[in-house]
DNA sequence: AAGCCAGTTGCGAGTTCCCGCACATGGCAT
DNA sequence: ATGCCATGTGCGGGAACTCGCAACTGGCTT
C-alpha cells in the first residue's frame, strides 16, 4: 500500500510522515507533495495510493486536487486533514466526493489518537470518517429556513463574484423576477434586514454587499471557494462568446 | 530578558520556542500564549516581554492584538511571524505600528538563520527587519496609479461591509458625489472595467459588488480584515444612535 | 376532482447606483 | 499674480436593484 501526502506546510508535512508510518505498518510507500498541483501530478503517477491532504495550500488547494484526482480516478479513498470546519469547505467537498467513495475529513486540532484511527479505518476498512464538529456543521447548514439550499448557495456564489442578476438569470437558466426572489430569500436566511432593523438607519446597507460580507464572516464562503467560482465563471464566459 | 510567544499552532510554537532560545540564549524566560485574547492579558502581566506572534489565530488575531499590546505600552518590540505577505495584513500592521517602535515581519517559509537573524536584530539591536517578499509588496501597494491610497482603501473596506454611498459619505464626511468619485478611482485601479471590456459584455457585472471580490482575489482584503473594519463599523454606528 | 403549497414569472414603483458635465476650492510651481 | 492639477461638490439621466401584488405552473394530499 502506498500512501501520498499533500501539506504545503513543512512541519505538519513531517508529522503527517510519522503518523502514516506509525498507523499503517502495511504501507509501503510514503509519498509528498508540497501543493495540488504536485498532487495530480504524483497521484497519476502512483496509481494505486491513497491520499492525505491538507485543504489550504497555495498553488492549487485541496478541493481543486481533489477534483482532479476523483474524476481520473473516483475509487480513490482521500483523508481531508484541514485547520478548519467551515461550511465553504465543507460543502465543497461535499460537491465533488463521487457517489459512494470512501473519505475523511479531520479537523488538524484532533488528538494524535483519533488522526490514526481515522487513518485506518479509511484506508483499510474502507469507511467514512467525518469529524464531529464537521458533520454538526453540515447537519445545521441542511435545516430548513437556516441553512441555504444549494440552488441558493450557487446565488450567493454569483453576487459574490460581481454578477448582476440579469447575467445570473442567463447563466442559471432563469428569469430576472427568480433571480430576485432567491436574493430575497438569501437575505432572510442571513438576518440582512434585521441588522438595519433596529436602527432608524433603513438604508445604511446594500443588501447585495451585506448578504456576501455576512456569508463571507460566516465562513459560507472564502478565499478557496472564491477562486474556485471564478474560474468556473471565466469558463462559462468564454463559451458563451 | 522574556520572550512571549504567541501562535495557534501547536507544531509551530514548539518549533519557535525552539528558535527563541537557540537564537537569544539571554533569555530568561519564554512564555506562550495559544491566541490574541491570552496574548494580551499574558502581555499585561510581563511588562518587559518582547512579543513574537502568528497574524492568523482564531479568537482574536494578531494585528487586534498588537494594537491593544502598543496601545498599553508603544515601546514594546513585537515581531511578527506569518504564512503570508498579503496586503491585507501588510496594511493592517503598518496602520497600527506606533510611530517610531520597532518592529518585525518574517514569513514562516524562511529559513531557520532568517528567523533567528530577526530575532536578535529586533530584540537585541532594536531594528526593524521587514521580510523582502514583504517590502515588496509594501512597495508596489504605494505606487501611484496602482496601489490604493489610503483614503481609496477606507472606502473599499465600507462598500465591502455592504454600506451604501450615502452612509459611506456621512462615515467619512464626504458628499455623496465625493464617494462615488472615488469609487469609480478604485475601480479603475482595479481593472474592474476591463474585465467586462473585452466581450460585449457591458451588464455582466455589478462593479460595487466585483470590487470586493477583485480586492479579496488580489488578497488586499481577507477575513482578518473584514472581522475588523465590522467591528469598527459597528462601534461607529452605536455611537451614531 | 378539488385544494393546497412551493417555486416561477410579469408588472410597476420607489430607491440606489454609475457616471458625464460643469464648477468651486486649494495647494504649488512659474 | 497666474496657471495648473488634484480633489470636492452639484445636477441630471440612464441603468440596476429591491420588492409588493398578482397570476400561473406542477406536484402533492384528501
Amino acid at each position: 500500500m502506498e500512501v501520498l501526502i499533500v501539506e504545503d506546510d513543512p512541519l505538519h508535512r513531517s508529522y503527517l510522515n510519522e503518523q502514516v508510518r506509525a498507523a499503517l505498518p502495511e504501507c509501503t510507500a510514503v509519498i509528498e507533495a508540497t501543493d495540488g498541483l504536485e498532487a495530480e501530478q504524483l497521484a497519476r503517477e502512483h496509481n494505486s495510493a491513497h491520499v492525505v491532504m491538507d485543504l489550504q495550500m497555495s498553488k492549487r488547494n485541496g478541493i481543486e486536487a481533489a477534483r482532479t484526482i476523483w474524476r481520473e480516478k473516483p475509487d480513490r479513498r482521500i483523508l481531508f486533514w484541514s485547520n478548519y470546519s467551515d461550511e465553504a469547505y465543507v460543502r465543497g467537498v461535499s460537491r465533488i466526493v463521487p457517489n459512494g467513495a470512501a473519505y475523511g475529513y479531520v479537523l488538524k486540532s484532533a488528538a494524535d489518537e483519533r488522526l490514526k484511527l481515522a487513518l485506518r479505518s479509511i484506508f483499510i476498512e474502507n469507511q467514512c470518517v467525518i469529524d464531529n464538529e464537521v458533520r454538526g456543521m453540515q447537519q445545521r447548514s441542511v435545516t430548513p429556513n437556516i441553512g441555504l439550499t444549494e440552488a441558493e448557495y450557487e446565488i450567493l456564489m454569483d453576487i459574490a463574484l460581481g454578477m448582476t442578476d440579469r447575467s445570473i438569470a442567463q447563466r442559471r437558466h432563469l428569469s430576472l423576477r427568480s433571480v430576485q426572489n432567491r436574493l430575497m430569500q438569501i437575505y432572510g436566511k442571513l438576518d440582512i434586514y434585521q441588522v438595519s432593523g433596529p436602527q432608524r438607519d433603513e438604508g445604511t446597507f446594500n443588501l447585495r454587499a451585506r448578504a456576501v460580507t455576512e456569508a463571507i464572516l460566516r465562513k459560507l464562503l472564502n478565499y478557496g471557494a472564491l477562486e474556485r467560482a471564478e474560474a468556473d465563471l471565466k469558463a462559462w464566459l468564454s463559451e458563451k462568446g
